[in-house]
DNA sequence: AGAGATAGTAGGTCACTGATCAAGAAAGGT
DNA sequence: ACCTTTCTTGATCAGTGACCTACTATCTCT
């Protein structure tokens, strides 16, 4: 069963990556989990950045989509947080999401009930489209700077706490306050609003 | 004078970078092109992280600051479109960008344009901050599905079109003609207007 | 002027990466 | 029983970034 052994890969390699990072997934470590050769990993992912791809599609898979709020804008809602969520659920996770739209069932699948949702609350093809994924990219940019600022040591404040100059960045340092680690998901919800809040 | 021979480390890198993409770019390679060795190269950038985070900050820093309109808000519209114009003046340079929020001196200088303009526009400090790394998000991952269309086959919108299923995914479907890839400058203005439009 | 610290460059090595070619083993269909 | 397709392995390849060491300028201080 070729689906199997793919799927038994990149479960190997989500393992990896919860446990070790993103860049301890290597084609050999995934096979070295496996008890298998390099080259096997490789004949069934092609490549390392298709792994990467199954790799984003499978965090993907783990979103629920079903038990939506009814109207369409609250399902809309709903289905951002179950994707931030299924991201932050791994290491990595939103590093590993980005950058690879890849045309893989769960990505699709996902896509296709975000837009539809926001079909559903009124939107017309175009403003459905462009509204998706404006949402998608401000989600990634999110997760992956609160998953940067967990991983290794200094987060964005902290790099920015040592480098402002209150006389060259006066409005950075009026507003770093409100940039601390701990207000992720309050800003999660703050862009949702700004984007969605002229929909109706 | 070290900053000049690291200055010009990073603008052989960013010659590199605009003529074989971000993936030719590394240490050795940048070596050869200054007649250096990998090692010299080493020493001026301390690692290959941080010749991509000055790679980076030599783009933004492409940026004017300058001759900027007077309403708050339309200064951060320009200062946006300025934004997304210096990364799409470098091959891949979304991806350079992107994932390297670093300290450096242009980066800040811009975040801090960014933000004071946001201020400007009558919002209190944490809407600004909020606000400005939602736009800042969204123009990264715009700008690098741009670049990623363009950069080997396969653009989003023609992986779409051959893995796009109509029983499946419905909705994809109808929202697909707007996601071609003439249209990044249209949706780069929609994303803006979502954000903005409930500014003042 | 001389001694010594520091900045810069190079040599050589290290463990590791992903890709590739060729050759087997296993399984299935006819 | 044979042959084709699927799967696995061996071996090799060029390339990567990090590191330690050593040599050479250049500048500083007395």
């Amino acid at each position: 069963m070729v689906r199997d052994r793919r799927a038994e890969i990149v479960r190997a390699a989500l393992e990896l990556l919860d446990e070790k990072g993103l860049e301890a997934v290597s084609l050999r470590a995934v096979a070295d989990r496996l008890g298998v050769r390099m080259n096997t990993v490789s004949w069934h992912v092609k490549t390392k950045a298709g792994l990467r791809d199954l790799m984003a599609d499978a965090i993907l898979a783990e979103i629920r989509l079903d038990d939506l709020p009814s109207p369409g804008e609250e399902a809309v809602r709903a289905l951002l947080r179950r994707y931030r969520g299924a991201m932050l659920a791994h290491r990595d996770g939103g590093r590993v999401v980005a950058g690879t739209f890849t045309a893989e069932p769960a990505t699709l699948r996902y896509a296709d009930r975000l837009v539809g949702a926001l079909l559903e609350g009124g939107l017309d093809e175009r403003a459905a489209g462009w509204t998706a994924w404006t949402l998608i990219y401000f989600a990634l940019g999110l997760v992956q700077e609160e998953q940067g600022a967990e991983r290794e040591q200094g987060s964005l404040s902290d790099r920015l706490a040592s480098a402002l100059d209150v006389r060259a960045h006066p409005a950075l340092v009026r507003v770093f306050p409100h940039l601390t680690e701990g207000s992720f998901e309050e800003r999660f919800e703050y862009g949702m609003d700004r984007v969605l809040s002229s929909l109706a």
